[in-house]
DNA sequence: AAGCGCTATATTGTCGACAATGATTTGGTT
DNA sequence: AACCAAATCATTGTCGACAATATAGCGCTT
């Protein structure tokens, strides 16, 4: 009776995850050929699992696969980041929105703690922040839309990509401090529970965000 | 040198159509269970084939899976609509806005006289307008966009669930006239290069279509 | 008779082999 | 030498069989 609700995972799950991993992270780069013998010798298991934890990456566009040719890593580029970040920018904006009608005050208090947790990490120096820290907060606001698909669309399908980007080019740096006080003004209007604010703000941060990634993108081109 | 680039179609990708198409029309009923010997037997098609046609069923939110437990037809629920609904509106709001800025004259123009079309078939009392016609707006709005990942987005993910819900609760009769200013003010912003407009207008008429379905959908259960 | 545990059964997950398709190389022709 | 065609090769798509898991049914115990 006690046993944990715990959802079985299957060795085709674990492989995705894995691939999904080694692709984001960049271990298989960026325009790679995916060759579907070669990955079931490498991570043990059938050409079957492997078809499906490519078919599934192919779900999210983090691989683009042909008939009977096969299937390659996306290439990053400014057109893709453009096109990503547009659909990041709806949809979290929306998020923002319906988080705002729908977290509970335990929920949004927690949001706040977590804010002025990062302050101080900031100012103590570490650009920590940005990876974790953001990533975080971006998290809650998600989950506290609480419609699921839409949770589902950011977290398992989206997200992901962004991730690679901001991997692959060795996002770190800046804009941590700007960041904090565009985070602090998005839970804020949340508090208030003033929608519209909070999708606008939202929606601007992230358009910063872009922005940034793409100079650094056009630098390293 | 004349061949034109037609993409293989794969036993996979036919299957996948048709089932996607059963369960759409409600040839399969929401929230049966999707046996996949039985499909594989009904379709003439291997069970791997079926089990691809399944996950990217899955991918879309049109059937959910449980390891070693099996796939069902999702079940039509107003709070599914609720949050389907969000998600295009945003999406779609999106497009409406990039549409705004990307579209070239020659596609709103076409759009424009899709309208007048349109107008003289709804005056004729055809209430077939309904469903092919706002299908053709929003599918040219959506591509206009020249986003493509929100395009596969869109009309790959989002919107057979939508038709799904449409199909079974047996929309065909209201809303056509109304909908038919909206879509002008729509198309105006548009040509208007007006985003903003454009955005916010797409928005509310996919909202006042929602409350539309709700209603019905409150009003068979 | 009700509840628990075990066995039997059906369904899904995984695998290796075969078929079909696309790419490459080789040989021939102009 | 350049180009085309045919055959070879490698890779993907499909299939049927086996293994693993969950469900259902049965018998046993209390």
């Amino acid at each position: 009776m006690a046993t944990a609700n715990v959802t079985p995972i299957t060795s085709a799950d674990r492989t995705f995850i894995q691939l999904r991993q080694d692709i984001v992270e960049g271990v298989i780069p960026a325009g790679a050929k995916l060759s579907e013998t070669e990955l079931s010798t490498k991570y043990q298991v059938s050409r079957a699992v492997i078809r499906e934890a490519i078919n599934r990456l192919t779900a999210c566009h983090i691989v683009e696969r042909r008939a009977n040719v096969g299937a390659r890593v996306v290439e990053l580029s400014e057109a893709g980041l453009q096109e990503l970040y547009e659909i990041r920018e709806s949809l979290e904006g929306m998020a923002a929105r319906l988080a705002a009608r729908n977290m509970t005050m335990a929920e949004i208090n927690k949001l706040l703690n977590l804010l002025d947790t990062h302050f101080e990490t900031v100012r103590e120096g570490e650009s920590y922040y940005q990876e974790a820290g953001d990533y975080d907060f971006h998290y809650r606001i998600i989950l506290g839309s609480k419609n699921q698909q839409l949770i589902t669309l950011l977290t398992e399908g989206i997200y992901h990509l962004v991730r690679m980007y901001r991997v692959q080019l060795g996002m770190a740096g800046p804009r941590v401090t700007t960041a904090y006080a565009e985070h602090k003004h998005i839970a804020q209007a949340i508090l208030n529970r003033d929608e519209e604010l909070a999708e606008i703000l939202m929606r601007r941060h992230i358009t910063y965000s872009k922005n940034t990634i793409a100079k650094k993108l056009a630098s390293q081109s």
